[in-house]
DNA sequence: GACTAATTCAAACACGTGTTTCATACTTAT
DNA sequence: ATAAGTATGAAACACGTGTTTGAATTAGTC
């Protein structure tokens, strides 16, 4: 509790090398600690572990973070901030028809997954904090969750016709975020029943535009299986069974 | 290391009272641990958290279960012995067009996830696990995860008219397997983005109706839409872009 | 080159964990 | 009632964890 440390953890100046914001060890920390806490999560990831990786000493998170959970939450504001997430914002922002941004955002979306073949460990931090929150599930929620579910909300309501929060618009966006993450979260059940899935980028991009095409077949032909629905929206359209 | 102690955790044969099959406290033990389990992971939960809440000395899960990884494995054994997934089994079972089968298994399934408003906490052991994997993450994959699928593979595969090995036929499953399972895996983002999710039973008649339209949707039309193809399955159908 | 602050290091600390110990109460068969 | 095996209890143990300490080392400034 007594930080009577010099502690630079919380430094507001640092008299010297700031310009080039190198500091070789606490740079080399954020990288280690970010790759460690996203395959073992907040818990299992142990600081001797992050510090063996990054040959730096124990003693070294403390001094530049604080503690354990400073280090976390830096890794999770850094892994916020960085270009990745802007391919899928961007999509959103085009100026196109929505069937398309749909399917680009579903592209971008599905490239994240996946970078360079290794699995991108920006998204399986998500995946743990899903599974056992930290103070730091709802900056990643906030940040990344809410905003891409809430354009989603209206791009997907405008294409079938009914409000962002009708149940249905929310059931359809569910939806196609569900195809998506599915691929991140239940890794290794998909490698157990499917061997020949190996994330190539070439099939990653035969995923998105399936995930498009599955999405769209239901969503495009929507707006012509309800007849006239009142604009106030009941509960249920009516169940486009059948629709041949 | 040393088992010299009596040991009953691989206990052959109880000399007394094996027919009501009620020891009190390893019942307790058991349903207690499957909870906790459930909602904290296999490493975060503690023994003396869950002895507690069993009324029971920390000594009692060494004695029963031998050890902690004793105690979780006899939780997921039972736990897939237990006639919760049954539904899902004999919905697959049961004869019928492929399009109500589906129906029916995508209702069972998401009927499991909530039992009683609760979600059900069977579902959230194997989310853990495939965070954080532990050696019953297999033996979980092994008797539900696999099953499940190889019988969709095949239903959906006669459906679409395609190969159960066929890449379009393992995308169509993993399509409607994400629909399903993002609602016990990203339950906490769900809820963020959309309050009124009550997982009511009536609320989990509707998604379950929706994901099986939303599927079907798109494996209906994926014959017509297709142009007599070869049966040696080219890498990707014809885009169903427009399918009106 | 000396002084000062920043940083690193090995060692130790405090604490929670799973596990074990051994004494005690209990149950059952003789 | 007695003896033997079963089950429980409180305390202690061994170990890994995050954290702290204080000295040693480095880097920057005059």
């Amino acid at each position: 509790m007594n930080k009577d440390r010099s502690s630079p953890g919380l430094k507001a100046a640092k008299r010297t090398r700031r310009p080039a914001d190198a500091d070789p060890t606490r740079e080399k920390l954020l990288d280690v600690a970010g790759r460690i806490f996203a395959d073992r999560g907040y818990q299992a990831a142990t600081i001797r572990e992050i510090c063996i990786a990054a040959s730096a000493n124990v003693a070294a998170v403390n001094y530049h973070f604080g503690d354990k959970l400073g280090l976390y939450t830096e890794v999770v504001r850094q892994s916020l901030h960085t270009a990745k997430h802007e391919a899928v914002q961007s999509a959103l922002d085009r100026l196109a028809p929505p069937e398309e941004i749909l399917r680009d955002v579903i592209r971008a979306r599905m490239r994240n997954i996946c970078r360079g073949g290794r699995p991108n460990w920006h998204l399986r931090i998500l995946a743990h904090e899903l599974a056992q929150p930290t103070p730091a599930l709802r900056q990643l929620i906030d940040k990344i969750g809410r905003p891409l579910a809430n354009r989603l909300l209206d791009l997907i309501g405008r294409m079938i016709g009914l409000p962002a929060d009708d149940e249905k618009t929310r059931l359809c966006v569910v939806s196609a975020m569900g195809q998506m993450v599915v691929y991140d979260f239940a890794d290794p059940l998909l490698k157990s029943v499917w061997p020949e899935l190996k994330m190539t980028p070439e099939q990653v991009d035969r995923i998105a535009d399936h995930i498009a095409d599955f999405s769209l077949s239901y969503i495009q032909n929507f707006r012509s299986m309800t007849p006239a629905r009142s604009i106030k929206s009941t509960k249920r359209a009516v169940k486009p069974r059948a629709s041949k």
